[in-house]
DNA sequence: TGTAATTAGTTGCTTATTGCAAGTGGGCTG
DNA sequence: CAGCCCACTTGCAATAAGCAACTAATTACA
């Protein structure tokens, strides 16, 4: 882990890693969209491909996501999330809430109602799910 | 409220807003550390003062915070979190959780601790404090 | 009252990042 | 084996970030 952050502050050093408009888009699809191929991450959004590229290696690097080959497919990867990863899903949930209340993004209302009468429980689930969608397309050792 | 988003999704409309290296950091200053002068945000990580005046107008036009005059030293202004940003509060002390855990950054390390121990019990008092300084700068109508 | 110090905000310039579009190359498929 | 898929790569123009010096208004103080 490199230590030349901007302060001791556990927020800017966050935003050091996830900090721009395109790293949580990418997180949001690999963890609560269960999307593992490049070409399926950001793609609602119309991501460049170099820009997906570039934030695929940042994440690998800062071990918030793993990448290995299809098992079957030699052309196709599997990017996966880590346990650290996965620890990002609050943080992706209190968007969707606040995104929700206070921008014109309606998406999913359902779901930010849900996550407001139970977060704790919503957020579990959601672990699970990613957890074990992992467990699901990891190459068996 | 403009309405061309990348999605129709709040965790990319909310980045739009907030998906950057410096805005959080604004806010962080602002929301948690009750400060309001232009000289004191971002100082800890020396934000260069174009990128902070930016933030502020962008902050300001989103509704997130407002700027007032200083009521007795006509150098200075107030900035001050609206309801919309006291919600982002949430949002931070995710981060602050992450951060800790999972980056260099080790600053608020009790701050981490409470929060794991009463997240709701945290939020409710931040929100309140940050309401409370609030009251306290904003001129009186 | 005049001079220096504060505070907020601006400007100019350089470097880094983003976004678009087109291209490459290994690997499947019919 | 021809063509298509999928994951990348490259080149280039536009945008944003970062740095440092500068302005303008106000205040504090000798």
């Amino acid at each position: 882990m490199n230590n030349d952050l901007r302060s001791d502050c556990p927020i800017a050093a966050s935003l050091d890693v996830i900090g721009d408009r395109w790293t949580l888009v990418v997180l949001r699809d690999l963890l609560l969209a269960q999307k593992v191929a490049f070409s399926e991450i950001g793609s609602q959004e119309g991501i460049a491909t170099n820009i997906l590229m570039d934030r695929l290696e940042r994440l690998t690097e800062a071990a918030i996501i793993e990448c290995y080959a299809h098992p079957t497919d030699g052309r196709r990867r599997i990017y996966l999330p880590t346990q650290r990863g996965i620890e990002l899903i609050p943080v992706l949930v209190d968007l969707v809430v606040w995104g929700t209340d206070h921008t014109a993004a309606k998406g999913v209302r359902k779901i930010a109602k849900a996550i407001k009468h139970d977060r704790d429980g919503v957020i579990k689930k959601l672990a699970a799910k990613a957890v074990e969608c992992r467990a699901a397309n990891l190459p068996k050792a």
